[in-house]
DNA sequence: AGCTACTCCTGGTAGC
DNA sequence: TGCTACCAGGAGTAGC
């Protein structure tokens, strides 16, 4: 599913051919992919609209509009579970789940998701939404002082923590379950009793995760997630434990376990993610 | 604060 | 073969 990763690539690739068109319109072929907002509406406020930036926060695709060289907010693309943005004519098939287009100046931006969970929406005020949102693992700003720092305040387990989306940005069920077995600590370990050591491997996990996924363009396991040229992520090739249940493990050829926390499946090796009850 | 349960969605698959 | 039941899951919301 479309976490950190997948977005980061799906922005990169579509920024060199977004940034400077002008949206012409929009054809809104399911209303509830603008998240309540009504057709009309959407598409008087975006037509007309230079795309001045595209950018990630969290697994956001942020597109910031001007008009008339005055920023007219922005375009947020949430892709959630099996949502696509591409470029018509540079992605194949699956045509019947279009929920949006957006015709340009040059070319059309096309909104797909079969599931429909995804959105696409128009925000004045985009930073509303940001503030809600947590530091993101890559950049500066996540360091592991202020990370050792905020686990130490809270008592939930990892696993749910670390899916919080105010708590760190981005990361989603794949890529929490990968860091957790890369840094050795288990999904259901309490955030304030890890040790100075285990904060740093956490730390380094997370960001060494995301980094190469998204050297390999992120993970496809299933016929949604391709990048916006229609190819597949190769990450997937590299999970160490998610959806691997009942194969052994690539550390210590323990089965992979899979349980059930807050509503997710989780994924890891009960041997190389040992539970501490000091 | 942190937990569970429910909702939105539908293709895929297990079971019969 | 064809049917049904259930699963996957990000995030918002409600309730305890």
């Amino acid at each position: 599913m479309p976490e950190l990763p997948e977005v980061e690539t799906t922005v990169r690739l579509l920024r060199p051919r977004l940034v400077g068109r002008v949206i012409r319109g929009a054809r809104v072929l399911w209303e509830r992919s603008l998240g309540g907002q009504r057709a009309a509406d959407f598409a008087s406020r975006v037509s007309g609209a230079r795309i001045a930036r595209a950018w990630r926060r969290a697994k956001f695709v942020v597109l910031d509009l001007e008009r008339g060289g005055r920023s007219a907010g922005a375009l947020l693309c949430h892709l959630r579970m099996t949502g696509r943005l591409y470029l018509r004519g540079e992605s194949e098939g699956l045509e019947e789940y279009i929920r949006v287009r957006l015709p340009l100046d040059r070319g059309e931006l096309v909104f797909l998701d079969v599931r429909k969970l995804g959105r696409l929406r128009h925000f004045e005020a985009p930073e509303t939404v940001f503030a809600q949102l947590g530091p993101e693992p890559l950049e500066d700003s996540f360091d592991v002082e202020s990370f050792r720092a905020a686990l130490r305040a809270r008592r939930g387990r990892l696993k749910s923590l670390l899916l919080d989306q105010s708590f760190v940005a981005g990361l989603g069920n794949i890529y929490v379950d990968e860091a957790l077995h890369r840094a050795r600590l288990h999904p259901l370990a309490r955030a304030d009793r890890l040790r100075r050591a285990d904060v740093d491997r956490l730390h380094a996990a997370i960001r060494s995760t995301l980094l190469e996924a998204i050297e390999r363009e992120g993970s496809s396991f299933d016929a949604f997630y391709r990048t916006p040229e229609g190819q597949p992520g190769s990450f997937q090739d590299q999970f160490q434990v998610y959806g691997r249940a009942g194969e052994p493990c690539r550390t210590c050829a323990t089965p992979i376990r899979r349980i059930v926390v807050g509503q997710r499946g989780t994924h890891f090796c009960q041997r190389c993610q040992r539970r501490r009850t000091t």
